[in-house]
DNA sequence: GTGAAAGCGCTAACAG
DNA sequence: CTGTTAGCGCTTTCAC
């Protein structure tokens, strides 16, 4: 004999109050009188019920759960990023419906529709770009949205980031400061407003502000992995330049290794600046100088942001930026 | 005006068919006349329908969500695992909620309880070690389970690992033929079965099969991070020993850069070989000698094996053994 | 092949 | 403070 699920009905019954009375008791509705609650609250353990969150979710319309984009799991970035919305959300009782888009602009629209499916209460989307199609969407579900660590170039949607074209032009000026007169420029895709609209402008910001010339040969636009980041030192060396600028901590180490691995020696030779501070900075040899950005903080805030705006709660400023800083490691001089 | 959520009975309705159709329809019931499904299909394109998941839940019992538990995401093993899971989970479209349980016992039976009250058809947990209050609630709830990448000492659930003593005695072994006659052995913590039940027998085995003495003061407990190997690396060097042997990658990384940083070279003066094959032994400099892991499959085959329990189909093998290999890298000579 | 109708387990007015 | 009563949007027998 299959032991039954018990339901609020069986609590209702055996603690002789009505579903509404134990509804109450469950929810923390305060107008229940102490005696009531504590019978229920009795009752409800000898039974060992457990509310049916689904049950719950279609009556009330709220599920308690957040969905989360993000183009890969095991991504340092991402991942680290995913740490502090998880802590909120479960700070908040939320749970965490978590999605892969892997990057890809078809795979995060059929994502975003299954987590609309699910009900979800909010989305916190991490991504390296928003298509118009998925702005699309986003605009025609009413679910609330937060941005995190990702940049909308139309700035529909509420999102938490750093200022990546300023920090960038502190992290090259730096750079420049040293004494390159010739630094690469290397970062994901180009068709990417956080690369193109911010962090090559910032690049560029650097250049002028010291006189340098702008030179396209020595910007190159790749995917984010640690992999392609090796391959491409080999075009670096072929080049004069003596440093290089990194929008991304798995590329940057990528870089480094293959130059290190090709006999050129860090710093001396050559210097890099990396962008994200993941923890990864820290395990390269030599370590790596680096943007700080407040990682875990950006997806705390987004996660923040979003309980507030699924709370109907006002919100003063649409657009946060949180502060960043510039750590200077071993990679450069 | 706000734009009404178009439900099943709409789609009846302007199709003129009964509820009942439109579901066969949306759920490829195949008992269903093809001009009216055609019809059907047709309407629901046209009110751009889209189901509502958490009312079919309600209905059928079941909710196409798995829920994973893992100790934390930004850990590279186990996010590496996390995606296999996903891939495969997304292939039988699964969702995904995501249960960060900071590998606290407490926290696992929380986020257990949490994500039975969301009826997940299913659980994967990736975890350190199972108490017995945990090991309870799994047999208690029906929900299927499977681990993954993690030991169940007394096997009661089903599980996809590889032989973990098997590997680090070969590990050891390697260590002790390029002629490590003191090595010490770097776990996570022993109260964990597959510290001190496997690797730690797996070291000792290698040690008896070539009559080397087993001295327990080589045998050092932390955390899985790399800070502690870090610092764990400085009375590394106050000791006799000449290699280590880590069963953790980011903890081995954090033992030989604090080594390196002291002035120690790597390999000559100190061998290290670790266990996980992340992506994080090719990034370090020198790389480093490991045991593989699958990561990824362990991950894919463990949702494959729960997508098959919750299908009710026959297992044939509870306690899945995925093949391992070892690589040598520069962290050894 | 198709429809009618009874829930799934809970919340949320509303009434008292 | 508590109970009654409709649903929430869908699946699933059971008839026809």
């Amino acid at each position: 004999m299959e032991k039954q699920k018990v339901t609020i009905y069986d609590v209702a019954h055996q603690a002789q109050v009505s579903m509404a009375t134990v509804s109450r008791v469950v929810n923390g509705n305060s107008n229940v009188k102490p005696l009531t609650r504590k019978k229920v609250l009795k009752v409800i353990k000898d039974l060992n019920y457990h509310p049916n969150a689904v049950a719950r979710g279609l009556a009330s319309k709220r599920t308690t759960t957040v969905g989360v984009i993000t183009p890969n799991v095991a991504d340092t970035y991402f991942s680290e990023l995913a740490l502090g919305i998880d802590d909120i959300a479960a700070m908040y009782k939320y749970n965490i419906i978590l999605a892969n888009s892997d990057d890809n602009s078809k795979k995060e629209i059929h994502v975003l529709n299954t987590l609309l499916t699910k009900q979800v209460d909010g989305i916190i989307f991490m991504g390296n770009e928003i298509t118009d199609a998925l702005r699309k969407k986003f605009r025609e579900a009413k679910t609330p949205i937060v941005l995190a660590g990702s940049i909308d170039s139309k700035k529909t949607e509420p999102s938490v980031n750093i200022d990546y074209r300023q920090a960038t032009k502190d992290e090259v000026s730096h750079l420049i400061e040293r004494g390159n007169k010739h630094i690469a420029f290397v970062t994901g895709s180009l068709d990417q407003a956080i690369n193109s609209k911010h962090r090559l402008l910032g690049y560029q910001d650097a250049l002028k502000k010291y006189q340098l010339p702008y030179d396209p040969k020595l910007v190159f636009s790749t995917d984010r992995s640690y992999h392609s980041g090796y391959k491409l030192s080999q075009r670096l060396i072929k080049l004069n330049v003596s440093a290089a600028m990194v929008s991304n901590d798995e590329l940057a180490a990528g870089v480094m290794n293959g130059l290190t691995d090709s006999g050129i020696r860090i710093p001396d030779q050559f210097e890099i600046a990396t962008s994200d501070d993941t923890k990864l900075t820290k395990m390269t040899r030599p370590t790596m100088t680096s943007i700080t950005q407040p990682l875990y903080d950006i997806g705390a805030v987004a996660m923040r942001l979003l309980t507030k705006i699924m709370n109907k709660d006002k919100i003063t400023n649409q657009d946060v930026l949180l502060p960043y800083g510039l750590i200077k490691r071993n990679s450069t001089k």
